[in-house]
RNA sequence: AGGCCCGUGGCGGAAUUGGCAGACGCAGCGGACUUAAAAUCCGCAGAGUUAACCCUCAUCCGGGUUCAAGUCCCGGCGGGCCUACCA
């Protein structure tokens, strides 16, 4: 509250109104336009800089005070650049399908479409309370047909793409069709013969039918059919992609997850796999992040090695050591193997047959409650080691994965963990073959992977007994290679990308099905292929993928004329349905980024110009978010962008130059001895010690994330109600380092606030409201303006906020008048200094700093100004105070000329009489002398 | 279990390249103003010792490299993140 003697003091109330006002003006005056090239008012002489936030998905809840973080450093970043003659480009629009939003619809009984609007509008205005100079004309949602058009319409440059091994990049898969049709080539194919059941063939490309065309173009189109292994989640009512499964749950929610063979959409990103993993080296990226994503892609280097199993043909496994190959005394497929069918098509086999079933069936959380004790079955047949010569039994076990590798390994129980515990608990032979690198002999006691020297590994042909595990891995790979037993390979962990989900809530496939099974794709024509509007979207709970929108029945049975396919492709009377499962939440933010740069455009995703421009030679300039994202969204994106890019559609390799990651904010809670924890209401202070409410026992305060369950949610309204944006702005920057995570303290916001106060103060007679200015400019307050200027830029450079703020606020302590100041024009700024501080305040605090600009007499905005000039003579000091450092310490200091050189400022040292007198008449043995820093004297 | 990151006053943090540890803010203490309080302004403020200066100790613990270590190296302890049968 305003005290009646002060009425013009800098308030809550008065802040509120300052920002709102200027809120409401810069939206009049379209002041955060960021003209495309071409565009009235576009100055290409300028450099270009484009600074993205992360996509939000906004749900029901709003905004906490975490989300403004990252946006108030882009904030502040933009403003600065844009000062600094930048022409900067700083979007903001909404990733609004996908679960989160469907589950809230389904919870509160309202249609998504409505709640995710209610949502986006509530976001929209809680950020533009916070004054963020978005370029809110290119605002979008994923939601909107206009731009889902366009993700569908890159899905479908996916689908009609294959990758092109020979030239490393994708092509379109007409140019692949024709050269088969040409050549004729045999081609193999997927034949379904019922039950679900499917096997493979092969014939001569004219010989086959055109839908066993399809099926082997689609084992090269980069988006495909096919069947997988997918991960189900009865309770979600969807399949998820491996990355949204943690500890064998759902991500969201929590759910367990089975795994069932199911046909699907999939995206090809495993031909990218090798690029994906190379240009990492071409970003700017945290090195966690891109070990994370290189951890992901898994990149292994081993061979390929064929074991021969009589009658069946060769069992193919992937092995990082084929150095081993000697001590491979069994082997192992997955329950999934193609051989495990094979077996029991021989035969009755109950035990291998109940074990296959019940390891199906279970979940991954199961597996990994039962603390990993091995289980398995013997297949009842043996394999040749192609190095011994000797048949090894050929078992069954749920630790091998079909998915990795051939689903089958050579097991080496000597030099393999894994394999040594089940050795032991089946009580199969273990040999060691490789001797440790120190000579000391196998204890059997437990298994031995590091590298070390060959033995017991020679037969007729081939020894590499005695060679290192690099050596002999070589030689092996060589040996087996010349009698066409194997060869080197590199395998990569990263998995194709499932991109069906059996929901409501998405992007819907623009791909239609005749009565033959055959697919066809949506002519561009005739996209977007609109989400239907169903009145009951609920996912569907049961044991088999059931998608909603099979319920729009209408929608679904329709004609290839009506659906939009291409009269030449399938005459428009043709029944067809068309696909009922949609696109993952992830589809939307695969491309965001590019859309921003052309969000209107009617005839392309992106104007070529616009993203030429806009994207430059590395792509987006400034890329901040949370390191959650760290794997799924950056590697999906950089994926599409990679094909966008062979496909010339994108003029960058990668999307995303430089990646900083926010860290949480978190809160307090507080703890009992028993480490429960106890909500923030339930504690009171009491000489710096917290106590619990009733029991009056002591309790510690601990950092928790927000939860509603502790009380401890704060929200940027409440601040923004309390104390103005400007002080929420500055208390997030000032709160410590952007990357670091740091808890909430409201106590702390009071700093902020008070020195927006003094700022205030500087410029404004809180009795009259009359401005104020000194009468003349003090040297030591102007050459601290300069050093300030100085350092604010450098530290907003390098997204340290907070010790930029930290330099205004020193420089505005060292600025302000005493009260005892009778005359203010005896002290405070100039107009002209005043001036150039707010030019640095702006970034942080544009309301404040808009409102003292105008104030000051200036009248286009501040934002608009040009950051102030620094002159360089300011930022040095004529003399310096030197550390003088005997043995190592501190004991004096001495005056010496900046620029003295390291023999002069020796030579003042020595002779200071203060340290004449702690040398004692000692002479230096040694002197070290560091110019500007310290000098250190060793008797 | 493995990989990566981190550990500085009562609290959040600063120290950008190995060179004066603790900038700035919160909380605290003292003073000025006031009848008084709030607000404001001016000071103090790592610990020990001291009237004060000095001095000693101090960046989780223990070693090391260096003229010099919060910063680099090795080994512990504590916390966080990621991965988790990937052959």
């Amino acid at each position: 509250m305003a005290d009646f003697e002060t009425p013009h003091r800098y308030d809550a109330h008065r802040a509120g109104d300052i920002e709102t006002h200027w809120q409401a003006k810069w939206i009049a005056d379209d002041a955060f336009r960021a003209p495309n090239p071409g565009d009235p008012g576009f100055d290409a002489t300028r450099p270009k800089y484009y600074i993205l936030d992360m996509f939000p998905y906004p749900s029901g809840a709003g905004l906490h005070v975490g989300h403004p973080e990252g946006y108030t450093a882009t904030d502040i970043l933009t403003r600065y650049k844009l000062m600094r003659g930048f022409n900067v480009l700083h979007p903001m629009g909404w990733d609004a399908f996908g679960l989160p939003a469907e589950q809230y619809a389904v919870q509160t009984g309202v249609h998504p479409a409505i709640t995710t609007r209610t949502a986006i509008d509530a976001f929209r205005r809680q950020l533009q309370r916070l004054g963020f100079r978005y370029d809110w004309s290119r605002e979008f949602g994923t939601i909107d047909p206009d731009y889902y058009r366009w993700t569908q319409s890159i899905w479908l440059r996916a689908y009609r793409s294959y990758y092109d091994a020979s030239t490393g990049r994708a092509r379109p898969i007409a140019e692949l069709e024709s050269k088969i049709e040409k050549e004729d080539r045999v081609i193999s194919f997927t034949v379904d013969v019922g039950d679900g059941k499917s096997q493979q063939s092969e014939q001569k490309w004219s010989a086959c039918t055109p839908l066993q065309q399809q099926s082997h173009l689609d084992t090269h189109r980069l988006a495909y059919l096919g069947v997988q292994t997918v991960n189900w989640c009865p309770a979600l009512g969807t399949v998820l992609a491996n990355e949204e499964i943690i500890d064998g749950r759902s991500e969201r929610g929590g759910h367990p997850v089975f795994r069932m063979p199911l046909r699907q959409w999939m995206f090809r990103i495993t031909a990218y796999a090798q690029r994906l993993l190379d240009d990492l080296d071409l970003v700017e990226w945290p090195e966690s992040t891109r070990a994370m994503q290189a951890a992901w892609i898994g990149r292994s280097e081993g061979a390929e090695v064929r074991f021969a199993v009589e009658e069946f043909g060769d069992l193919t496994v992937f092995t990082t050591r084929p150095d081993t190959l000697f001590g491979a005394t069994y082997m192992v497929v997955a329950p999934e193997h193609p051989l495990i069918a094979w077996t029991l098509a021989r035969g009755e086999r109950k035990d291998l047959s109940q074990y296959v079933e019940w390891s199906r069936n279970r979940s991954d959380i199961d597996r990994q409650a039962e603390s990993r004790e091995k289980t398995g079955v013997s297949l009842g047949i043996s394999a040749r080691n192609p190095a011994t010569g000797e048949l090894i039994p050929v078992w069954t076990a749920d630790y091998v994965l079909m998915a990795y590798g051939t689903g089958a390994i050579m097991a080496v129980p000597a030099h393999d963990e894994r394999d040594f515990a089940f050795a032991k608990r089946f009580e199969l032979p273990i040999r060691c073959v490789v001797a440790a690198i120190d000579a000391s002999a196998w204890t059997g006691e437990r298994a031995t992977s590091e590298p070390g020297i060959a033995c017991n590994s020679k037969n007729d042909r081939i020894s590499i007994d005695g060679l290192s595990t690099s050596d002999a891995t070589a030689k092996i790979i060589e040996w087996l290679h010349s009698c066409g037993r194997g060869l080197r390979r590199v395998n990569f962990r990263l998995r194709d990308w499932l991109f069906s989900r059996q929901r409501y809530w998405g992007e819907p496939f623009p791909i239609v099905f005749d009565e033959r099974g055959m697919h066809f794709p949506v002519a561009e024509s005739a996209l977007p292929v609109q989400l239907p509007s169903l009145a009951d979207y609920a996912p569907v709970q049961s044991d088999h993928p059931v998608p909603p929108l099979g319920k729009a029945k209408e929608w679904v049975h329709t004609t290839a004329g009506e659906a939009g396919v291409d009269p030449s492709m399938l005459a428009p009377s043709t029944p067809v349905r068309r696909e009922i499962n949609t696109m993952p939440g992830w589809a939307g933010s695969c491309w965001y980024y590019l859309r921003y740069c052309d969000p209107k455009n009617s005839s392309r995703f992106v104007g070529k110009d616009a993203e030429r421009y806009w994207m430059g030679d590395r792509g987006v300039d400034l890329y901040i978010g949370g390191a959650e994202h760290a794997v799924l969204h950056l590697l999906y994106a950089r994926f599409w962008h990679k094909m966008l890019f062979d496909l010339g559609e994108v003029g960058t390799p990668e999307p995303f130059a430089k990646l900083f990651h926010q860290g949480m904010i978190t809160s307090f809670a507080f703890e009992r001895a028993d480490g429960s924890l106890i909500p923030t209401d339930g504690v009171r202070e009491e000489a710096g010690t917290w106590r619990e409410i009733g029991t009056n026992e002591l309790v510690t305060r601990v950092i928790a994330k927000m939860s509603k369950s502790l009380k401890n949610v704060v929200t940027p309204d409440e601040v923004v109600e309390e104390y103005g944006a400007d002080t929420l702005r500055l208390y997030e920057m000032y709160m410590g380092p952007l990357a670091d995570s740091k808890p909430w303290n409201t106590r702390d916001i009071a700093g902020v606030f008070r020195f927006l106060q003094r700022v205030w103060r500087l410029a404004v007679d809180e009795r009259t409201g009359a401005v104020l200015f000194a009468r003349e400019a003090n040297p030591d307050i102007e050459r601290q303006l300069h050093r300030t200027i100085h350092k604010v830029a450098q530290d907003i450079e390098r997204l340290a906020m907070n010790t930029a703020i930290a330099a205004l606020i020193e420089l505005v302590n060292v600025a302000t008048r005493p009260t005892q100041m009778k005359d203010p024009s005896d002290g405070g700024l100039t107009v002209d200094q005043m001036r150039r501080f707010l030019c640095a305040l702006a970034p942080f605090a544009p309301h404040i700093a808009e409102e003292l600009w105008h104030r000051i007499g200036e009248s286009s905005s501040v934002a608009s100004a040009s950051w102030p000039v620094v002159d360089e003579k300011q930022l040095v000091d004529d003399m310096l105070e030197l550390p003088v450092q005997i043995q190592g310490k501190v004991r004096a200091r001495v005056a010496v000329p900046s620029g003295a050189d390291a023999a002069e400022i020796e030579k003042i040292v020595l002779a200071d009489r203060k340290v004449q007198e702690l040398l004692e008449g000692r002479t230096p043995k040694k002197v070290i002398v560091v110019p500007k820093r310290m000098i250190n004297l060793l008797v």
